[in-house]
RNA sequence: GGUUCCGUGGCCGAGUGGCUAGGCUGAGCUCUGCAAAAGCUCCUACAGCGGUUCGAAUCCGCUCGGAACCUCCA
C-alpha cells in the first residue's frame, strides 16, 4: 500500500475555505505551481517563508511517494509598480536607476535568490520558467481571449474584460469580492484611460518609445501584463487544469483572482483544484515588507547585523523557527523567539545524531507498552503532516521522540526492550522526517582538521587527568574551552563529546 | 467603508466540542568528583460579556483590541 493512500493528506483550500482531503488529478502524480519572486530586488525573510512552505509541501508529497512536478516561476518582466496598470515596470526601473541592461538586473537577483534558497535548504523546483521566455505563449493566449470576447484592444494595449467574464463566470470567487463593489470603488475613469472598467487588467501593454523591454505583437511593440505569465507557464507545464497552486496570501487578490479568470476564460475549465496560501511573516505584529522598511535580509540575520537582533542565527535555526508555526498563521519575528528556536533546533539535532548511530538489537524481553509508544510516535509523524502540513504538531511529536532517544542513550530504557521492526521504523521515521520532510540539516560547522585534532588531543589529556583524579586540571581544560565557546560533555563510560557554539 | 482573519500560560506557538500539545524561560529532584547534557516534576492558559450544550479555548451573538487584502510586496 502506498504511503499516500495510508496517510491521505488534507489541506485547506482557499477556493472553498474548507479543509479537504486531497485527491490528485492523476493517481500518484501531482502538478503544483507556485508564484516565484519578481527579481528586481533582494529576497527578504518574508519571501523565504512562502517558499519554505511550498518546499515542505513538495517534500512531504514526495516522501509519501507521489511524483511531483513543481513549477515555480521567475518574474522578469511585466510586474508594474502598481496594479492599476500604470507606473514603470519594476525590472525596467531598477535597470534605469542602476544603468544596467534589464537582463543584468534579472540575472543578478535571480542568482541571489537561488543562493538564499540553497542556504535555507529549500530544494529547487522541477521547472523554473521565466516570463520573458514565454512571450510567444502569452501573446497566443491573449489572442485567444480576444477571440472569445473576454478581452479588448485599446490603443495598442489589451485588457481583460472583467464585466463580460463575470456574466458567464464568477470573478471574485477566490477572494470573496463582490464585483459590483469593485467596479464602484476606486477613482472614476477619465477620458485618457484605455480601460473600460477600473478592475479590467492588462494582458498586454503597449511600450512607450523609450521602454527598453519590448517585443513585437499583433498590437504593436509591447510587453506582457503581470498576471498572464502565471496562467501561461502553469498551464503549459501542468495542463489546463492542475492540482495545486500556491503563493503568498498577499497575492490572492488581484493576482490569483486574475489567473482564475484568464485560465477559465481561455479554456472554459477551472484551472486549479486546490489553492494554497501561506500567511505573512510579521515584525511586531506588522507584515514584513520592503515598502514598510521592516524587512530582514538573510545575510543580516546570519551575521546579526540587523538592529533588532542581538546575535546572528544560522539558516537551519531560522528554518526550524518558521516550521514551529502553521503556514496559514502569521508568524511574528523576534529575537527571543529565534533564541528559543535555536535551542530547540539543537536539541532535536542532538537526538538526530544519536539515533543515527543506534542499531536495533533482537528483542530480549519485549515490553508491549514501550513498543506501543514507539509505534504511536512513528505513526503520529505521518498523521500530523497529513493534517494540512502541520509542521508545528510534527515537531512536537519529534520532540517526544527525541526524549525517548535520549532515554535509550542514557540507559533509562533498553533497546532490547523494543521489537526490532518497531525500532527500525521509529529510527527511519525520525531521520526521514527531520532530513527529508522538514529539510533540517546540521549547520555547517568548521570542519577544520586542525581544530578537530587539537580537540581530540585535549580530550585525551582530560581523560588522563580524570583517571588520575587530577580534577583541578580536568576542570581547567573544560572551563577554558567553555570560555572560547566549546562545551565538553562527559558521558557515562568516561567518553567525552564536544559541541561548538 | 468592503472582504478575510486573529486575540491561548513569563515568551513563542499548536489545538476547532469532552482526553497532557510542544519549544524556550524559571524552580526543584535524579544522574555526575563537580559541571554540562539528559530524564522526571512543578509554575497550567485560552481578550471580555452573554447564549447553545450534559459538557466550549473550540459553536453562535455582542463588545473591546490587533492584522492582512481592497494601491506594489511572498
Amino acid at each position: 500500500m502506498n504511503l499516500f493512500d495510508q496517510y491521505p493528506v488534507s489541506l485547506t483550500n482557499s477556493l472553498t475555505g474548507n479543509k479537504e482531503v486531497f485527491q490528485s488529478l492523476n493517481p500518484g502524480f501531482i502538478g503544483m505551481y507556485v508564484c516565484g519572486p519578481t527579481v528586481y530586488n533582494d529576497v527578504h525573510l518574508g519571501n523565504v517563508r512562502t517558499f519554505l512552505t511550498f518546499d515542505i509541501v513538495s517534500r512531504y508529497f514526495r516522501f509519501l511517494g507521489y511524483k511531483v512536478r513543481y513549477v515555480r516561476n521567475i518574474t522578469d518582466v511585466g510586474h508594474l509598480e502598481n496594479d492599476a496598470d500604470e507606473g514603470e515596470d519594476k525590472i525596467a526601473k531598477k535597470a534605469r536607476l542602476e544603468q544596467l541592461e534589464p537582463m543584468e538586473v534579472v540575472k543578478h537577483y535571480t542568482e541571489g535568490f537561488h543562493e538564499v534558497m540553497r542556504q535555507f535548504n529549500i530544494l529547487p523546483p522541477s521547472i523554473e520558467p521565466s516570463a520573458t521566455g514565454h512571450i510567444v505563449e502569452q501573446i497566443e493566449i491573449t489572442k485567444r481571449l480576444l477571440e472569445k470576447g473576454f478581452a479588448y484592444e485599446s490603443n495598442g494595449s489589451v485588457y481583460f474584460n472583467v464585466r463580460k467574464y463575470n456574466q458567464e463566470h464568477h470573478y471574485g470567487i477566490l477572494s470573496g469580492r463582490n464585483i459590483e463593489e469593485l467596479m464602484e470603488s476606486g477613482r472614476d475613469l477619465d477620458n485618457q484611460d484605455e480601460k473600460r472598467e477600473r478592475i479590467d487588467f492588462a494582458l498586454w501593454k503597449k511600450a512607450s518609445p523609450f521602454h527598453i523591454m519590448r517585443w513585437p505583437s499583433p498590437w504593436g511593440d509591447g510587453f506582457p501584463g503581470w498576471h498572464i505569465e502565471c496562467t501561461v507557464m502553469s498551464t503549459k507545464y501542468l495542463g489546463e487544469t492542475f492540482d495545486i497552486h500556491g503563493g503568498g496570501m498577499d497575492l490572492k487578490f488581484p493576482h490569483h483572482e486574475c489567473e482564475i479568470a484568464q485560465g477559465t476564460g481561455a479554456t472554459g475549465k477551472r484551472p486549479v483544484n486546490y489553492w494554497l496560501h501561506s500567511n505573512m511573516l510579521t515584525v511586531n505584529g506588522q507584515k514584513m515588507s520592503k515598502s514598510l522598511g521592516n524587512s530582514f535580509l538573510p545575510r543580516e540575520l546570519f551575521s546579526g547585523t540587523h538592529p533588532l537582533l542581538e546575535k546572528g542565527y544560522g539558516p537551519m535555526a531560522v528554518r526550524f523557527f518558521m516550521l514551529q508555526s502553521h503556514y496559514s498563521s502569521t508568524l511574528d519575528f523576534s529575537n527571543e523567539a529565534l533564541q528559543a528556536a535555536e535551542k530547540g533546533y539543537k536539541k532535536l539535532m542532538n537526538a538526530f545524531n544519536l539515533i543515527k548511530k543506534m542499531e536495533s538489537v533482537p528483542a530480549g524481553k519485549p515490553m508491549s507498552e514501550l513498543n506501543a509508544e514507539f509505534k504511536r510516535l512513528s505513526e503520529a509523524c505521518y498523521l500530523t503532516m497529513s493534517d494540512d502540513f502541520n509542521t508545528a504538531k510534527t515537531l512536537a511529536v519529534l520532540f517526544e521522540m527525541s526524549a525517548r532517544i535520549n532515554d535509550l542513550k542514557s540507559g533509562n530504557i533498553n533497546l532490547a526492550e523494543i521489537d526490532q521492526p518497531v525500532f527500525d521504523s521509529f529510527k527511519q521515521t525520525y531521520i526521514g522526517f527531520i532530513e527529508q520532510v522538514l529539510g533540517l540539516q546540521e549547520e555547517k560547522e568548521e570542519n577544520d582538521e586542525v581544530l578537530r585534532g587539537t580537540l581530540d588531543l585535549l580530550i585525551t589529556l582530560r581523560k588522563k587527568a580524570r583517571t588520575d583524579k587530577n580534577f583541578a586540571l580536568s576542570d581547567k581544560i573544560r572551563d577554558d574551552l567553555k570560555k572560547i565557546g566549546i562545551q565538553i560533555n562527559d558521558g557515562k563510560d568516561g567518553e567525552m563529546t564536544y559541541s561548538i557554539e
